[in-house]
DNA sequence: ATATCTTTGTGTACACTATACACAATATGG
DNA sequence: CCATATTGTGTATAGTGTACACAAAGATAT
């Protein structure tokens, strides 16, 4: 059997969340195949690099974004999904904080904008596949990981990781029982600040204590929501 | 940016399960890198197959395996993983019902055997933690989906079913409540044969219903253990 | 300064689910 | 027919999830 290679890229599903709003970050192509149309951000996988860092490089290279966190989702191997050719590509999903950045358009990219995740734009490729598989895996892993504190601010009122869930889960909250239940969990520690944002109560912030989680889950003991 | 290709293989870790033993298929390679060695089967992904595609005629070129149940894994990528050079591996999980057929070595296999999941031998290139990751994968879930059955006989005894989650989960189980919240689910029929094993009360058999399965999955009911 | 509005913060009662637990039924083997 | 092995079954209790309303603290308008 002929040993064969194949063209290799990564792409990056990159969310953000600001004011009860979850958006991801898109690039307009600027080269053909689908010139001027909305894609992930992502590109070819050099030699000497890991998967992770080409994800990274990238998404310096085209965004400017600062990756908070990043998970491996999905590799997408159809012969037919690039019109170029084979094209292999594994998927990632990156959460960031888009308040502690400037995004920018550079290489491949014309334009990089944040899109809500409710009016998608039509994409190029496979994407919209990605782009789903990528919200669905979001939305799972939130309940089982606690990986929503990667798009609050360091310091966070409450309200801010209600809403968050309310919005991802697409389903409202109850306030009490949401609160027991976080902080039961034991993982968020009551700072002695408060914050108030136009009329209403201030609320005290809080921070999620990492430590604490890694000894919790050490023990056994899962955050679940 | 010059454009580059990278060599693509899958690999599979394939999972058998007979009277209360988890068992991994291991190939020995025939030729170097690691002849002689046991490895995880796969191979290089040819340009005009799907990855699905590959690791099942991979498997049957080195195994003579049958495919019951096959899921992506996870995508391994580190640069230094393979002494030939780079290359990048897609790995999947399959289950089979190893009574179903018969393994035969052949291709770039010398040797296929099977192996309790607690007696592995060394490992070729990071197939050990492409085994484990497999095993953890597994592991979480049969407490989540249906998978159970893709490695029991289409008809058997409720007791291999618990015998199954006992050993893969490596706790016991109480026999009352792990029958009341599998029967709950309402997705076994229970069938009107009964079968004996040696001495004891003879068994009845049961049935997976995937149609039942797919209606309450639609209805949003999970199955959970 | 007082009333009104907005947002945060808190406890309890009830339903439901998970868990612990023991003995009868039905076969086989001596 | 007696001992042994395996399947099959119900109930009581603890624990968890869920539903629900009003006070506290500040901002704004009159």
């Amino acid at each position: 059997m002929v040993e064969q290679k194949i063209r290799l890229s990564v792409d990056a599903v990159v969310f953000g969340y600001e004011e009860g709003v979850i958006s991801v970050l898109l690039i307009k192509r600027k080269y053909d195949p689908f010139k001027g149309k909305w894609a992930i951000p992502g590109g070819f996988v050099l030699n000497n690099e890991s998967l992770e860092t080409a994800v990274e490089r990238e998404l310096q290279e085209e965004t400017g974004v600062k990756i908070n966190y990043l998970e491996q989702l999905y590799t997408f191997g159809d012969v037919e999904r690039d019109p170029r050719g084979r094209v292999v590509t594994v998927a990632y999903v990156g959460l960031v904080r888009p308040n502690t950045f400037k995004i920018f358009a550079a290489t491949d990219a014309s334009q990089v904008q944040w899109f809500t995740i409710d009016k998608l734009p039509e994409l190029s490729f496979d994407h919209q596949k990605i782009l789903l598989t990528a919200i669905a895996r979001l939305q799972a892993k939130i309940t089982y990981e606690p990986i929503g504190f990667e798009l609050l601010d360091t310091k966070f009122p409450f309200s801010d990781l209600e809403k968050l869930y309310t919005t991802l889960l697409g389903r409202p909250i109850d306030r009490r029982n949401f609160r027991k239940k976080i902080l039961g969990l034991n993982v968020l520690d009551e700072l002695d600040e408060k914050v108030s944002k136009g009329s209403g109560r201030p609320a005290n912030l809080f921070q999620f204590n990492q430590k604490r989680y890694f000894q919790l889950k050490k023990e056994g003991i899962i955050f679940e929501i």
